[in-house]
DNA sequence: ACAGTATTTATCCAACGGGTTAATTTCTCG
DNA sequence: CGAGAAATTAACCCGTTGGATAAATACTGT
């Protein structure tokens, strides 16, 4: 008995807890919006008490706010890393429209947590200054691009950069976000990798085209990353 | 007491009480998601007793799809009644683009369904024989509408109807749908009237460059419709 | 080693919410 | 006009769920 070395049922580990809590209620509230969120599913995919989530966080609300502004404060800072100054103008473009459709694809829940807080009507992120007061780089950068670009005489036309941004997120977060019924509405998988190449190079070509007024290689070749449609009734 | 005419406590009108229900249905589901959305809700606001629901459509789920269904049926609906074959390519792109922005405009809880229906992954929709046979005549107009447009030299390249059909989905779907969030972002109100003919005109603008190579009026305009962005630090 | 605090576990509970059962009323048609 | 079917109301049931309370265990500094 003097042996008995004590064995601990638990350990202390405040930090990591919060971290395992928050990320497992971004899956949870990506995966099943604010509504259909599971506190309890939260808890133990976070391998916590449920007491945990209120202890370190608070109640359901307040930990959707903080997974949502800990997904903006993680897609600002990847923006801030990208630095489009020492291209040329098509070519910062093709990136920028590369960085969001791949970072869209490799963080599906934050496309999720945003069609969560645009069904609240932004509810949240309204009361949330922290979301506020980040902002994001890309229109910025849009704007001198645009700018280079007609001074350059690669671009035809300068465009509102605002209007630009919101475009190109349109074309990437459409497709991604809504894959599920546009697969099913025309019969075939838009995640397989062949279709996903092929939706980047139509944005690319897309944009180029409008912006430069020369059409691209992708843009114009007909059998390119089957550009064409599929001989069906597609909706 | 013989005068007593009997005054009724209720009528009975199947028909109507169906629609009602179903209307309730739709503001509900699209006000709240499926897993937010209440029965008695729905009830409430169809004027109804909540057994009516299931007397008359079924459990909350078949409620929802049949919800779903009806909404894929009027915009299907709608869409036929567009015709395009008249017009030179150009304008039929243009009448194209603008129907779709003025239906998601005229519909936002098709917008707000569809994410719903997304969020759960299509699940829903998989099951729907009835939705799968609805096809869109869109897609098919988009590949004449191509060829007509290459063949008279009014577009530069020939592209993929699908691509097309979902990017300019895409570019209304996305600015409507997340007005709520992006307004905070950018702290302006994009859902107002001028905001929102800036935004048709960009649109417009933007895919039609893509294709014919020419830039339009709007495009060009910086000052127009207000195409530059404020003087100001947004998202 | 021990007192005090921080962290975690173990239960509990009241309200909510989807769905059901049973009674009531209206309508139809012979 | 009256009986049976259709439509609707009223009341209830019961598992779920967010949240709270209380007790236990692990650390930390002295």
């Amino acid at each position: 008995m003097a042996k008995a070395k004590r064995v601990l049922k638990w350990q202390r580990d405040p930090e990591g807890m919060r971290i395992r809590i928050l990320e497992a209620a971004k899956q949870e509230f990506a995966a099943h919006g604010l509504a259909g969120a599971r506190v309890d599913r939260i808890a133990a995919n976070a391998g916590a008490n449920k007491r945990m989530l209120y202890y370190h966080v608070g109640n359901k609300e307040d930990l959707y706010l903080e997974v949502l502004e800990g997904a903006y404060e993680q897609i600002r800072a990847e923006e801030r890393g990208l630095d489009l100054e020492h291209l040329d103008p098509p070519e910062a473009i093709e990136r920028l429209i590369d960085f969001t459709w791949n970072y869209f694809i490799r963080n599906p829940e934050f496309l999720a947590l945003l069609n969560t807080e645009n069904l609240a009507k932004a509810r949240h992120l309204k009361r949330s200054t922290k979301v506020k007061s980040m902002h994001s780089p890309f229109v910025e950068m849009i704007r001198t691009v645009v700018n280079r670009g007609v001074e350059s005489g690669d671009f035809r036309v300068a465009v509102d950069p605002v209007q630009l941004y919101i475009s190109i997120a349109g074309l990437c977060f459409f497709y991604l976000s809504n894959s599920a019924t546009l697969s099913v509405i025309f019969g075939r998988d838009l995640l397989k990798k062949e279709a996903r190449d092929e939706r980047l190079a139509h944005m690319v070509a897309l944009v180029l085209a409008a912006l430069t007024g020369k059409s691209t290689a992708d843009f114009g070749k007909v059998k390119a990353a089957g550009l064409r449609a599929p001989a069906h009734q597609p909706v």
